[in-house]
DNA sequence: CATGAATGAGACTTCATTCAT
DNA sequence: TATGAATGAAGTCTCATTCAT
């Protein structure tokens, strides 16, 4: 593997424990196994690092995600979202320090956003992504034409979402199986078995 | 207005401009109009002005949620809804720098996340509330007894939070009328007119 | 004494020392017998405490050049020439480690070369000073009106200037002696005695 | 050409360009499009860069006065002088910066003034060599014997070397024309045509 | 001889906190 | 209580030089 990749693992497992502001080069240079040099013939700078670091975020998800576009019309939508809850619950958790770092920087916000929204890499996607697949599933007729798929993307993700925040918040670890349980209880509610 | 108060509203302003990162002393001391030295006469440390700081958001949304519970059987369900959904639009939106910040820094929220849980004092409160209302909802009969009230506070919650996140993320500004759409979109997919 | 001139007398002794390129903040706080940190409550950076021991220098020539304009028609202008040229060997010698620097840092010099035109403060206004002396002294008629009083400067001025970079460069001390007799012989021949 | 005097090049043109501070290995590897490696292939190390690129300055001045010890009693002593006095402007005007330089880094100068000294290659040869002109003329008798050679030699070069100073430090450009007016007036004022 | 990634020493600067006034 | 200069620890980044390929 190399340096490169090394650095930017490091980073990352230094990134997620310690909070960007604590999160420092030296820290991820020795993480790395390397001299705090070396971080600059591969990263312009510590920003550099982070954002690259913070792209890399989401990845099961957004795989998941694309995945469900093949999944119109197959196994069940119930199970086609738990799916999706799952891994959005994972990655969110997994992710949430790391992502609400950029609030405490607004200022590499800032220099960023427009970047991000364009190459549409912000977290904003997946709930567009979600949207589509229940729009297609509108029209295959598997779930009924006049419910909001934007809204229910949202309720399902943004529960996910703000789940994960309070994980987070409060120090709590939740078992695989608790967060099926969590992504059956969310999609039960919004698509009621008969 | 004595100085303590101008110190945290002036802290207050600083952190959700400049974020924690670049919120130094000084350019609080500055925004309050006082010497650093006089923070200390007021506060230990930066980190108990933050946390000051922080006690004070989502103000507006929590005393909605304590109305709330005094308006079971009255108006309608689902106007009562929107009315927290707009309040947590307006607060999420507001407060995310600041919430999202503690996470950049976790030695700060491992040394006060017990204190939180047990005061009841993290964000989480409010999902809590709002299930509560629904419950009474329920035995009143206005809605399903079979519905998950927990989930269904999620999803309205959830939703508002993650919105509010994307909404910082992307750097656009949503106009009263823009939440309070969306805030009805949220209430009409899960509690839907005949 | 402050600080602030405690760190300024310090940086020009270090400065004029080690040079530019070795003269660290570290060295300068310890020979100002303060921290570092210090430096930076009383200039904004090191190029600042630069150009404030820059704009210090050749004080005593300048000094004696408006004094100058005072002794048209008094002494001999021979006289008058000589003080100048002893004072600008001192001066050129002692400040030229510090004025050269300079040279060292093309953007510092380009970022304050139009401050320094504008303020009329470049190491050229003595040349100009001296001009403007000997015109007067061509009205009073006590020397030729012939004679190029810009260029008779630039000579007095310029053989001494070059002369201060020669010691410098060569590593010579020169007595208060030998700079008066370089200085006198410059004097002489452009103005000899009859 | 090979990569040696390629290297020699790119180092004089970033020196001038940039000043020593500002110079780095990896800007002169890039200019000489080569590694930063290959430096040490051919010089033992950036000290001896400079040293190499220092050594070749003032080259065009250097050949005139080498002619000009063959001049003696041809031309006019004005004409020969003056040439000398517009090659002397070129060259320091062109120097400066990196003449200059060595006053930043005094330790680099220690190290080798001793050298500089013995071979006789610092920049107060050029005086030497024309007082040592200006004695020849004096013996031919086409200049007066009573003057100072050394002198006029330093007012000469003195006058050039300070203006060069000057335009460098003003920033000021001058024409070909200008550097020989300016020329002219100085040998003019110092072998006034009857 | 050419390369360029790796190094590590060290530079400049920031900033929360203290303390004498 | 209010001040703000002084601190010193720590952080980010640069850069000449080395060395394995």
């Amino acid at each position: 593997m190399d340096l490169k990749t090394k650095i930017a693992e490091a980073a990352e497992l230094v990134l997620l424990t310690n909070g960007l502001a604590k999160t420092t080069t030296k820290e991820i240079a020795r993480a790395a196994g390397c001299s705090e040099g070396s971080l600059y013939n591969h990263f312009r700078n510590k920003e550099d690092i982070f954002l690259h670091v913070l792209r890399g975020q989401l990845k099961n998800l957004m795989g998941v995600l694309t995945s469900l576009q093949g999944l119109v019309g197959k196994e069940t939508v119930q199970h086609n979202l738990e799916k999706v809850a799952v891994s959005a619950l994972e990655d969110y958790t997994n992710s949430m320090p790391l992502i609400c770092s950029i609030f405490s920087e607004p200022d590499i916000l800032l220099r960023h956003r427009e970047g991000f929204v364009q190459r549409n890499e912000g977290p904003h996607r997946a709930n567009e992504a979600v949207a589509a697949y229940l729009m297609k599933e509108q029209e295959s007729g598997r779930i009924m034409g006049d419910i909001d798929a934007r809204v229910v993307a949202d309720c399902v993700l943004g529960s996910c979402f703000q789940h994960a925040f309070q994980l987070n918040f409060t120090g709590k670890q939740e078992s695989h199986e608790e967060r099926f349980n969590y992504a059956r209880r969310i999609v039960n509610t919004l698509f009621p078995d008969k």
